[in-house]
DNA sequence: TGCCAGGCCGGGT
DNA sequence: ACCCGGCATGGC
């Protein structure tokens, strides 16, 4: 875990996703797919202007003006269609009980995640992990790119179950862990990973060829 | 001013 | 299995 510590003694705790609520946190995870944060925050503020920042609500929104509220995020038509989808399901087979529907094995609440439309692997894991409080490593673009930047993997293995099971093999199952770890890869990769590298007080500077996570 | 952001889907090879 | 075009707003 060397790398952990040594993001974990560089930036500290991190507090990363930000929601009043579970379902907020679901909503979040859909909104955000290659959006940036910032356009999500203000479709969020639109829904919980309309009194529908719940997954009954949309359930209940014509999918038209749920579009509208959300047109900030990007991509809102799809999303909109994804949104309603997942309400759907929440409300015909688990009673519109987003903690009770989270709460079976995650393989098998995971793979429920995954026969929805608009879910992919990230979101589901972004959502089994802070809103269902499972114990899975979630994967974006952040961490591929610091890994892909310190050699830990090959240019093209940027596979996502790949990449998922090189964590959750090498790392002891645990959320409090898994959530912190993808926080700080965010927050290293936002310092001195973007388009062009700073690496000028990197903590991973001298991790180039350790294969340790 | 074009490029990018906390992806995913559907169709093609 | 993998690759690609489309989706779309707001910030830099």
């Amino acid at each position: 875990m060397e790398i952990f510590e040594s993001l974990h003694a560089a930036y500290g705790p991190q507090q990363w996703w930000p929601a009043d609520s579970n379902e907020e946190v679901v909503i979040g995870a859909i909104l955000t797919q290659n959006t940036a944060w910032t356009n999500v925050e203000k479709a969020i503020a639109e829904l919980k202007r309309a009194d529908c920042l719940t997954f009954r609500a949309i359930d209940a929104l014509d999918e038209i003006a749920l579009a509208e509220l959300i047109r900030s995020a990007g991509t809102f038509r799809q999303k909109a269609t994804y949104l309603k989808a997942f309400a759907r399901w929440l409300v015909e087979n688990h009673d519109g009980e987003l903690d009770a529907a989270l709460s079976g094995e995650l393989d098998v609440v995971r793979g429920e995640l995954l026969a929805l439309k608009g879910i992919g692997p990230e979101t589901a894991d972004a959502i089994l992990l802070y809103a269902g409080g499972h114990p899975t490593f979630v994967v974006d673009a952040y961490a591929k790119r610091v890994l892909r930047r310190h050699y830990l993997i090959e240019p093209k293995q940027t596979r996502y179950e790949k990449v998922r099971a090189l964590f959750m093999d090498a790392l002891p199952h645990d959320v409090r862990l898994f959530d912190e770890y993808h926080a700080l890869l965010v927050e290293v990769a936002k310092r001195h990973c973007k388009s062009t590298a700073n690496c000028d007080g990197c903590p991973l500077a001298h991790f180039e060829h350790d294969g340790h996570l």
